[in-house]
RNA sequence: GCCCCCGUAGCUCAGUGGACCAGAGCGACGGCCUUCUAAGCCGUGGGUCGCAGGUUCGAAUCCUGCCGGGGGUGCCA
């Protein structure tokens, strides 16, 4: 990585600076470096200016002196001070060009690298309930959840994918309620249709397909004959349901996990009742409460309600407790609904509540923000309960899984984004990530065409404009990792839109093949790896690389 | 009321302490197909970075207030 040779080549210019008495002794220095690609540098340090302030010298004076002592480097072809105080590097094209063999012979592991030592992580997305068919702000959290389980993978992490489904509880009953009204129904039958009930649609269909399958076995007085089965039937089709768009959308998960076997192994309870030994438990009013102390939530919450059940929260915390103290990952991410976000203090708390010395960075709840769906240019009111809502399915029937997951991927998660279906329709062939894909499709078509191997050896002339695209290629570890420790997965997106924007100007101006055959074999090379470089990004996306458009 | 997120070009969004960092895509306008895919390239136009203060050598970026949009604030999930 560029990027941290060079950190470490002015921390050994800063050591040597002091030793020499050139600048005070300080305490040791990350140098932070920013990639510019531009007329004043290739990488620019502003860590000098920093400095200044904790030396006592003007910054200018503090850049110059560690120049002046930064020991040769084979990557570095000029390195200069520029003007209040950066600190300005070139790389060698030389050097840049022979890295290209580098990165093809890495291949799909380009790109990646052990930062997590296989440190165990569980990303938990989605968890959508499966009392209807996912929204579109459930694509949201998927499309992000899986993108962000990639990058940890390919940073050396040991991550596994959970959904988490919540099939018991108060919003199952419901459902359970509003299908067995329709279920009824068909089969003459007379069932009263549950205040607040599901309203949309499928609930009928559910109802009828059940009607089909099963007879009239369900049939009681007014209510399902067994309605904890009869609920567990509904759930059943919700998730098939679910796991047919997440499948579309290429979202897998390694565990399902279910809230009712969680509860009927007394998880809730235990988990209470750990809380309540360490005193963070009271009774008022007849339901129990969680008292949180001092911590980032300083509202009381309810446990248990007075008629004896758990509420979510508590569940929640069974679950967490679940996550951290029985299965020991050493990190977890709650990749989160904006309408949840009022939630996340008080999981926070409960957490420390449970393992005081726990670092809290262990959990890690990121929030997606809200997918305003503009249909007839308005923006729509979103509910499940309502059953008016943009369904993920449709979102997928209409700009397909590929830009619809690059549409989720390429903004930052806390921006509020909106998403106009007719507008994804009319655009369908501007999208950005066919722009990507082309640029592979180019690659490979040149690959193609050359088809006879040639070598590479032998001095090439090549141009300001092979070593600029070279060069771009060697940031792409660096994104990654910025990405990976950020959770931003949009920062790849953002980074292969550049380049296949580069290489798209690369490839209307030069010939890769030719009658030069040494130009033509080190083009080649450069075609190949950025053919290697769109793939593997496109990869951490969860997003095809064609060979041909 | 209180809490969280957002406010950057006509639209959708990047950039969140640095010096051409005022950007991209789409849309608009004008060019480019006998050579590796025109799903492409080249060029033009377009913004007092919501407003007002403050901190700093330096602010779209940090702080405060205000305005505007969204979300949360339940013994729902």
């Amino acid at each position: 990585m560029i990027r941290s040779r060079l950190s470490a080549l002015l921390s050994h210019g800063l050591s040597a600076a002091q030793a020499a008495g050139a600048i005070a002794a300080t305490p040791p220095v990350t140098f932070s470096l920013e990639r510019r690609e531009d007329d004043l540098a290739h990488y620019s340090s502003s860590e000098a200016l920093r400095l200044a302030r904790i030396v006592g010298a003007p910054p200018r004076t503090i850049a110059e002196a560690i120049v002046a002592h930064l020991p040769p480097a084979p990557e570095v072809s000029r390195v200069e001070t520029a003007g209040p105080g950066f600190i300005n590097f070139w790389i060698d094209d030389v050097w840049v060009l022979d890295q290209l063999r580098e990165i093809v012979h890495t291949g799909t592991a380009y790109g990646g690298s052990n930062h997590g030592e296989g440190a165990s992580v569980q990303v938990e997305y989605v968890s959508a309930n499966p009392t209807g068919p996912l929204t579109a702000g459930a694509g949201r959290g998927g499309v992000v959840g899986d993108a962000l389980a990639r990058l940890l993978e390919t940073c050396g992490y040991d991550v596994t994918r959970e959904y988490y489904v919540n099939d018991a509880g108060h919003q199952v009953e419901i459902l359970g309620l509003s299908v067995y009204h329709h279920y009824a129904a068909t089969l003459g039958e007379e069932a009263p249709f549950p205040a607040d009930g599901y309203q949309g649609d499928y609930i009928a269909e559910w109802a009828t397909r059940i009607a089909r399958d099963d007879g009239s076995r369900w049939l009681g007085n007014g209510v399902p004959s067994n309605p904890r089965a009869f609920e567990a039937r509904a759930v059943e089709i919700g998730l098939a349901e679910i796991r047919r768009d997440l499948d579309d959308l290429g979202i897998e998960f390694d565990v399902w996990f279910s809230e009712q076997a969680m509860r009927d192994r007394g998880a809730v309870e235990e988990v209470i009742q750990t809380l309540d030994g360490r005193g963070f438990v009271a009774e008022r009013d007849g339901a129990i409460w969680f008292i949180g102390g001092a911590g980032e939530d300083d509202r009381e919450n309810v446990l248990v309600r007075s008629r004896g059940d758990p509420t979510y929260f508590a569940v929640d915390i069974a679950y967490h407790q679940d996550k951290f103290a029985a299965r020991g990952f050493e990190r977890v991410i709650d990749v989160w609904g904006a309408d949840h976000h009022g939630h996340v203090p008080r999981m926070h708390a409960a957490m420390q509540a449970l393992d005081a010395s726990a670092d809290t960075a262990r959990l890690e709840i990121l929030v997606t923000q809200m997918v305003g769906i503009r249909t007839d240019g308005e923006l729509g009111r979103q509910g499940k309960r309502s059953g008016r809502f943009v369904t993920l399915r449709e979102v997928l029937d209409e700009v397909g899984p590929a830009a619809t997951r690059y549409f989720f991927l390429s903004k930052a998660i806390d921006s509020q984004m909106e998403f106009d279906l007719e507008l994804a329709k009319r655009e369908d062939p501007e999208n950005p990530v066919y722009y990507i894909q082309m640029a592979h499709a180019r690659c490979a078509g040149i690959q193609r065409t050359a088809t006879t191997a040639r070598t590479a050896d032998g001095a090439a002339s090549l141009t300001a404009d092979d070593v600029a695209l070279a060069r771009r290629l060697l940031a792409f570890p660096e994104v990654v990792e910025d990405a990976c420790l950020n959770r931003e997965p949009h920062r790849v997106a953002h980074f292969l839109l550049e380049l296949a924007r580069v290489f798209h100007s690369y490839y209307n101006k030069h010939r890769v093949v030719t009658d030069d055959a040494v130009r033509t074999a080190r083009r080649l090379e450069l075609v190949r790896a950025v053919r290697q470089v769109l793939a593997n990004g496109l990869g951490l996306l969860g997003i095809a690389a064609p060979e041909r458009m």
